[in-house]
DNA sequence: TGCTTTTTTTACCATTTGTTAAAACAACTC
DNA sequence: GAGTTGTTTTAACAAATGGTAAAAAAAGCA
C-alpha cells in the first residue's frame, strides 16, 4: 500500500489521517493473465492503481484485428477515465497481461473521497491528466519507421519486452508480428 | 462570445452572474496565419477557446522534422494543460495554420476562477479531460496504411482538407506529401 | 499581365512492410 | 518423454511507402 500513498502524494500533501481514510476504503483485487480489468460494452466502474504486473488497452477495429493503445505498469492507474466519469460505455478492454495485484477505487469510494478529504479533487484531477498525458507521450509516433518505433519502445518500456507476448508490441507498434520478428533480427 | 458560453455550459451548470464574471476577464486575440500562440522551450500562460479559425500542435523530432500532433478547431479549447498547469516548459508549439480569433484565458484569471466561481472546478476539468480524450481519438491508427489514415481523416476533420497545406496533413498522417498525393490520386 | 514564390503533383527507383505459408522453438500436460 | 498447444522466426513474393528530382499548378505581388 505504501506504493499507492507514495505515489498519491506526488501531487500535492494529504496529513496520516487523510491517507488512512484512503486505505479503508480500498480494495485489493488479483488478476489473472489474459483476464480483463474492464471490458468494451461496459460501464466502466473502478479506478485501479497498478501494484503488481502489466496491463494493457486494446480494442477492435471494423475487421476484426486487434490494436493495442497503451500498456500500463507498476505503480500507475489506470482507468478508461473519461468513460468512468461520464458513465458511458466504454469500447476498450483493459486486460492484464500478466499476473496482477491491483489496488481498486469502486465509484463509490471515488467520489465519496471527494466529500470527505479537502484537496482531493485538485490530486485527483493532477493524477488523471498526467496519467493521460503521459501515456500518450509514449505512444509510437506514425512518422517513423518501424525500427525506430520499436527502439523508441525499448526505450519508454526498458522492462516489458520479456514479460510480454511479441504480438502484444508488435499490435501497439503498428505492424505485423512477423515484421517485428524480421526488425529484431535486423538490429541484432 | 456566445460560443464560449455554450461550450462551457456543456459541462455544467453556472447562472448568469457567473457567465458574466467569466467574460468580463477574458480577452480577444487575433492571430495572423503561421503566427505562433504558444512555443517550445517556453511556459504556456494562457488557455485559448478558438472561436474562429484552424491551429495545430507540432513539434520537431531530432532529425528535425516537423510533426504534427493535432489539429484544433473552432469552439474548442487549446493549451499545453499538462505544462500549463505544472509552469513547466513545453516542447511543442501551438501555430495558426489560419487567421485565427481566440478569446483567452490568462493564468492569472484561470486561477481566479477557482475562486470566485463555485463549480468552476468542476467544469474546467471535464473540458479539460475530454479535451485531451477528444484528441487523442481522433488520432491516426498506426496499424492502418496511409489510405485508410488519410479517409479517417477526412471524416473527422471533414472540413479541414481545403483549409489547410496538404503537408501539414501530411505530417499529421506520418507521409511524405509525395505519398500523401499519390494517394489522393488513386482514391478518386 | 508578367514575374516570383509557394504548393501540389508526377515519375523513377530503392527500401520497407504486408501476406501467406511453413518451420523452429518453447511451454505445458499427461 | 511424447504429444499438444501456443509463440516466434524464416522465407519468398507482392504491395505500399520513402527519397530524390523535376514539372505543373496555384497563389501572391509589382
Amino acid at each position: 500500500m505504501k506504493e499507492l500513498t507514495e505515489y498519491i502524494l506526488q501531487f500535492g500533501n494529504l496529513n496520516s489521517h487523510q491517507i488512512n481514510l484512503i486505505k479503508e476504503k480500498i480494495i485489493e483485487l488479483e488478476l489473472k493473465k489474459d483476464a480483463y480489468f474492464s471490458e468494451a460494452g461496459k460501464i466502466p466502474k473502478q479506478v485501479a492503481f497498478v501494484l503488481e504486473g502489466v496491463l494493457r488497452g486494446c480494442y477492435y477495429n471494423n475487421k476484426g484485428e486487434e490494436i493495442t493503445r497503451c500498456f500500463i505498469q507498476e505503480n500507475n492507474l489506470m482507468c478508461d477515465y473519461v468513460n468512468f466519469e461520464a458513465n458511458a460505455v466504454s469500447s476498450d478492454y483493459l486486460q492484464a497481461c500478466t499476473d496482477c495485484k491491483l489496488l481498486v477505487f469502486s465509484r463509490e469510494t471515488w467520489e465519496e473521497l471527494s466529500q470527505i478529504i479537502v484537496g482531493w479533487d485538485v490530486i485527483k484531477n493532477k493524477m488523471v491528466q498526467i496519467c493521460m498525458y503521459q501515456k500518450s507521450r509514449k505512444n509510437p509516433v506514425i512518422s517513423q519507421d518501424a525500427t525506430t518505433r520499436y527502439l523508441e519502445f525499448i526505450e519508454n518500456y526498458p522492462s516489458l519486452i520479456n514479460r510480454i507476448p511479441l504480438i502484444y508490441i508488435a499490435s501497439y507498434l503498428g505492424v505485423t508480428q512477423q515484421s517485428l520478428s524480421r526488425i529484431r533480427k535486423n538490429i541484432s
